[in-house]
DNA sequence: GCCGTTTTCGGCCCGACTGTTTTCAGTCG
């Protein structure tokens, strides 16, 4: 079986975790936790760099010991320092570690004082009254623990942004209500846009004496209130999320932004830079010795550090910080940039609203054209299009062209790539469009190899235009089909075609990693709302949001091109 | 375990809140 990535990832994680019950050396644990992360965001699996004889030590936190460990893993599907810690201590303990409030520490007494080596055993020590008896615990810990245990059973879950957005909005409207508060913006995943958030975290400039804590925990949406100091507090809402809320003064406003945005990685790379200069960073601002020199707004943190403004989706320590400090920084893509929407379904298939409205629609926006591209033939639950239906649609197209004025209507399909990796409809119906829209709608368990070669057949294709959601996933529904999404951005550059960036917000795919690559390989990335009713032309900023976190420039965006000059790079040369 | 315009050894981000303690450890973000 083959070795991927997030195998190899995976195994790096637990034995994180194991050395940490242990209490092995912080900075070892966390040598292993950040290689994880490098490996779960490799574009290339790492089976084939070693196959190609390339140096894994020059991948980020990898040294000569990780990079063996991974030849092991890669080779054998084992590590043997892994399989050792596994003998030293039960299997299911590291499951422990997943109940909030339980850490390293605890974990490790729960197990050698009461023997407890698993979630039940865990959850009838506590009912037994067993745990408060332990020393570093009483009857509160113990009490919090058969809470978290509950919340734990009830699958603490991570948000959508888009569902996230719209507690964080109505929250945002309530603190800013409050007397003496002055700016109230969500950090965190959310602020870098990041697809899913596990929990929302805010913060708020307001005068000391503000009441906005009190006024935060008593928000009638509140289930239950985790923590609650002088500066920061923490609750659960009713639909299961969690949000912190930290209050600082307004001029410590860029410094708390900053460091409440994240990520911890960025976070911490940054404050080993000033550690170098001799300053400190924290929450309250940046500080030569107790001289408080900057923390006012954000660009005043980096610039104390001697980089540039860094924009939040850039902040995951992917190289960002190397580019800011070499001036290589990206011109990030903006939802201004964008000129026209290429994928849209109207009420022809499975779309609510008529072509005309969906025009004007995508026109109130500002947008300069819209593709129609209805499903085909093949995706009968979704109505798709016969040859007529869509020569039909193609002809009233036409008429309402010439009676709009100021968007223009793009005559496209969305399209099934079959099985064996044809188009569902005929090259002289195909020929009439502007563009060709593939997907891949069915048969996700492929092989990787025919799935890939699926995709691959499908771009040969004279008349294939873009590939819609490349990867197939839905968030949290269904993962990704397994394809070689690298191969695959390369066949795109070989035959002149592109690849789409979803904006539905429970797609975002191509996922931001690859938004890299793509552009990495010269290969235009398409931002689309696929809409279905005109209400859908909103999750474009959602698209645009995956774009920025895989540096995409105005430049490197499909989309971001006038009409006129959009029209030659639809027609296929290669 | 990684890494180096101060280093190949000695560093490795920083603070708030809770609960169990009699001054602080553990956890979290």
């Amino acid at each position: 079986m083959p070795v991927h990535n997030a195998d190899i990832a995976a195994i790096f994680e637990e034995i994180a975790d194991r050395l940490e019950i242990e209490g092995a050396n912080p900075f070892r644990i966390r040598a292993y936790r950040n290689a994880a992360r490098t490996l779960g965001e490799l574009p290339q699996e790492a089976r084939a760099l070693l196959e190609k004889g390339d140096d894994l030590t020059r991948l980020p936190g990898i040294g000569d010991d990780l990079a063996a460990k991974i030849k092991e893993i890669a080779s054998t599907g084992h590590c043997s320092l892994l399989d050792r810690l596994r003998r030293e201590l039960p299997p299911a303990v590291t499951e422990l570690l997943q109940i909030p409030g339980l850490g390293p520490k605890r974990v490790k007494a729960l197990y050698h004082d009461l023997d407890v080596q698993s979630v039940e055993q865990l959850q009838r020590a506590a009912r037994e009254g067993r745990i408060r008896a332990l020393h570093g615990f009483g009857e509160k810990t113990e009490l919090n623990i058969l809470q978290s245990l509950e919340a734990h059973a009830s699958q603490a879950r991570r948000f959508k942004l888009s569902m996230a957005t719209q507690y964080a909005d109505a929250l945002c409207a309530y603190l800013q209500a409050a007397p003496g508060v002055k700016q109230v913006v969500v950090a965190g995943s959310f602020r870098r846009m990041r697809e899913t958030v596990g929990d929302l975290d805010i913060l708020v400039t307001a005068a000391a004496d503000s009441p906005a804590i009190q006024r935060f925990t008593s928000y009638d949406e509140v289930a239950e209130v985790l923590s609650a100091g002088t500066t920061r507090a923490s609750v659960i809402l009713k639909c299961g999320m969690q949000v912190d809320l930290r209050v600082v003064a307004q001029e410590s406003y860029g410094a708390a932004l900053h460091y409440f945005t994240g990520s911890k990685s960025h976070n911490i790379a940054i404050r080993r830079i000033a550690q170098k200069l001799g300053l400190k960073i924290n929450e309250y601002g940046v500080f030569h010795g107790n001289k408080h020199i900057a923390g006012e707004d954000e660009a005043s943190v980096y610039r104390s550090i001697g980089l540039p403004y860094i924009a939040p989706e850039l902040r995951e320590n992917r190289g960002e910080i190397e580019a800011a400090r070499a001036g290589r920084l990206p011109k990030l893509v903006e939802l201004s940039d964008l000129r026209g929407d290429l994928h849209a379904h109207t009420k022809a298939s499975d779309g609510h609203d008529s072509l005309r409205d969906m025009a004007l629609a995508a026109q109130a926006l500002g947008l300069e054209y819209l593709a129609i591209t209805e499903h085909s033939r093949h995706l009968t639950i979704a109505h798709g299009l016969n040859p007529q239906q869509l020569a039909q649609q193609c002809d009233e197209i036409d008429r309402l062209n010439s009676a709009l004025g100021g968007i223009t209507l793009l005559k496209g399909i969305e399209v099934d790539i079959l099985e064996d990796g044809s188009l569902d409809l005929p090259d002289a119906v195909l020929a009439r469009l502007d563009l060709v829209i593939g997907a891949v709608h069915s048969h996700f368990d492929l092989s990787r190899k025919r799935q890939t070669e699926r995709i691959l057949r499908a771009m040969d294709h004279p008349h294939f235009t873009l590939l819609a959601h490349p990867s197939g996933r839905l968030i949290s529904q269904r993962p990704p089909y397994d394809v070689d999404m690298l191969r695959i951005i390369r066949h795109a550059k070989r035959r002149g075609c592109f690849l789409e960036l979803n904006a539905q917000p429970e797609r975002l795919d191509l996922i931001d990693t690859h938004c890299q690559a793509a552009q990495e390989e010269g290969v235009l990335v398409s931002i689309d709302s696929d809409a279905h009713s005109t209400f859908d032309f909103a999750n474009l900023r959602y698209g645009v949001g995956q774009a920025r976190r895989g540096w995409l420039e105005k430049n490197n965006v499909l989309n971001t091109r006038s009409l006129a000059a959009l029209r030659p790079l639809l027609k296929r040369t290669m």
